[in-house]
RNA sequence: GGUCGGGUGGCCGAGUGGCUAGGCAGAGGUCUGCAAAACCUUCUACAGCGGUUCGAAUCCGCUCCUGACCUCCA
């Protein structure tokens, strides 16, 4: 399991040699959605981008406990005092219960992660399934003395913790200018310091969504969710944490203080954290509202799009940037993406009709080891796939006749792309056609060929056109006629 | 205001001291009844100004522009 995988871990600030804390196992905890309305676009490239990531760990032979949550409770809104739930909510909003909410938009994001083939997590823990663990966790931290408590509401003492620890360990950030900067909360403030964050929060009678605790009814903080359940699935000391970028100061660095607090360790070996997508040159986001939901991207209805775009198109433009770039978002990126994941699909389905040679100069092995290499270096999927393109390119030159291939080549070629483009980068062939489609295309395309011959060009063109308008599209070769969907 | 990132050809995006990805689009050609596809060729950029160096898109400095976080967000 000596793999020459090399991390970007947050934490450092640096590229990593990748050594696992108990190999061949890997722990990898990603935060999840939070299921209070559709999932965009923006959350979307981070969980593809963590699939790709579970997809290497995988390829490579580790055993991966991959661990992502699903945040059904207690996540707050707005101004903290005042105690609203998300969840209680919107469930005023639409006349439903909030475990109706929960369950709506959970079912939602497990349909989307479907389209886009992204591995389910092994385990797909709820913050509701888990109170008592996170009670637990308060309990600890509060009697370790890094907590207090105030009227009901338990608050991180977050001063105390910065005098024993380096709380903006992940940021960076400089500590008297948080204290400085950080907006003053209104209203009557229970909390000790103004970083400090609150673990478990008194429920007002109104609220929904509350469940006993040492300190009254009430529901949990945040950050404390993924402190319970990373522990609780992983360890308190384990390989991998995730999420996005926009989770690093506040989530992250929250969750890293609880884990010291109650642990006395700091919960993972490397943090990951992947970058935003943007829209003309702006985050998306829910707030901002310029969020794509992915089933307008699928039927194109959008005032941005021209079109839909198919779920593997759009995985392919996502893994087309490396997930620590942003990724503008744009009709025209689409449309290139869509046209080069087309050419490389193609070039697989070209594999089965490649005929073999005696002799080659081919050196499938280079190949290959750049494509662990980019994948090495970071999961650096741009590079892949323009090195798939290098086999694509290839495939099509032996096809053509142009560049001769042994058995052996042909047979390195198609493990390089099963394991590469299906195994790896996760996508898959789109609209798979019916044998019934097939065969009636076949008849078509010989009432065409005979057309040809006798010169019946008003005819085959009729029936080419005619395809092509249906969405098929036919390609006259030496062999004869394939056909492909556009 | 503080912290951390960016600015790469028509577009999207890798690279991060010399070998100057890739996709899409554009141009020319081969093939073809036409078309498409494929192949070949071509177009060849690193915000600006200085500096370091034999050599910089890549390192350093300054300037300009821009993004994220600091407040719920992947």
């Amino acid at each position: 399991m000596d793999s020459n995988l090399v991390i970007y871990n947050t934490l450092s600030r640096s590229k990593e040699k990748f050594e696992p804390l108990h190999p061949p196992m890997v722990g990898l905890y990603v935060c999840g959605p939070t299921v209070y309305s559709d999932v965009h676009l923006g959350n979307c490239r981070t969980f593809v981008s963590f699939d790709l990531i579970y997809r290497y760990l995988l390829h490579l032979g580790y055993k991966v406990r991959y661990v992502r949550n699903i945040t059904d409770a207690g996540h707050l809104e707005g101004d903290m005092d005042e105690g609203d739930d998300k969840f209680a909510k919107k469930a005023r909003l639409e006349q439903l219960e909030p475990m109706e909410i929960v369950q709506k938009y959970t079912l939602g994001f497990h349909d989307v992660m479907r389209l886009f083939n992204a591995l389910p997590p092994g385990i797909e823990p709820t913050a509701t399934g888990h109170i008592i663990e996170q009670i637990e966790m308060v309990k600890q931290i509060l009697e370790n003395g890094y907590a207090y408590e105030v009227n009901g509401t338990v608050y991180f003492d977050v001063e105390k913790y910065c005098k024993e620890f380096n709380y903006t360990i992940l940021t960076n950030r400089n500590l008297e200018d948080l204290l400085e900067n950080t907006r003053e909360l209104g209203g009557q403030n229970e909390k000790k310091g103004r970083l400090d964050f609150a673990l478990w929060i008194k429920a007002k009678p109104e609220h929904i969504m509350q469940w006993t605790s040492p300190w009254g009814l009430g529901f949990p903080g945040w950050h404390i969710e993924c402190s319970a359940m990373s522990s609780k699935y992983l360890g308190e000391n384990f390989d991998i944490h995730g999420g996005g970028m926009d989770l690093a100061a506040t989530h992250h660095t929250n969750e890293i203080a609880q884990s010291q607090a109650c642990n006395h360790v700091t919960p993972a070996k490397y943090w990951m954290h992947t970058n935003m997508l943007t829209v003309n040159g702006t985050r998306m986001s829910k707030s901002k509202g310029n969020g794509f939901l992915p089933y307008q991207l699928f039927s194109g209805d959008h005032e941005l799009l021209s079109r839909g775009f198919s779920p593997m198109s759009v995985r392919f433009f996502m893994l087309q940037a490396h997930y620590r770039s942003t990724l503008d978002f744009s009709n025209e990126a689409l449309e290139a993406s869509d046209k080069g994941f087309k050419r490389l699909m193609n070039a697989y389905s070209l594999l089965e009709k490649l005929s073999p040679s005696q002799e080659s100069k081919n050196d499938l092995k280079n190949l290959s080891d750049r494509c662990y290499a980019a994948m090495n270096d970071d999961f650096n999927s741009p590079v892949l796939i323009a090195e798939l393109f290098e086999a694509v390119h290839l495939i099509n030159s032996i096809y053509d006749g142009k560049i001769p291939a042994t058995q052996k080549d042909i047979d390195d070629l198609k493990k390089l792309m099963n394991d590469f483009v299906f195994d790896v980068l996760g996508l898959k062939e789109e609209g798979s056609q019916t044998d019934d489609t097939a065969k009636l295309l076949d008849f078509i395309i010989g009432l065409r060929t005979e057309a040809k011959e006798n010169k019946d060009y008003a005819t085959s063109d009729k029936i080419r056109i005619g395809l092509n308008s249906l969405g098929i599209q036919l390609k006259d070769n030496k062999e004869g006629t394939t056909w492909n969907k556009i």
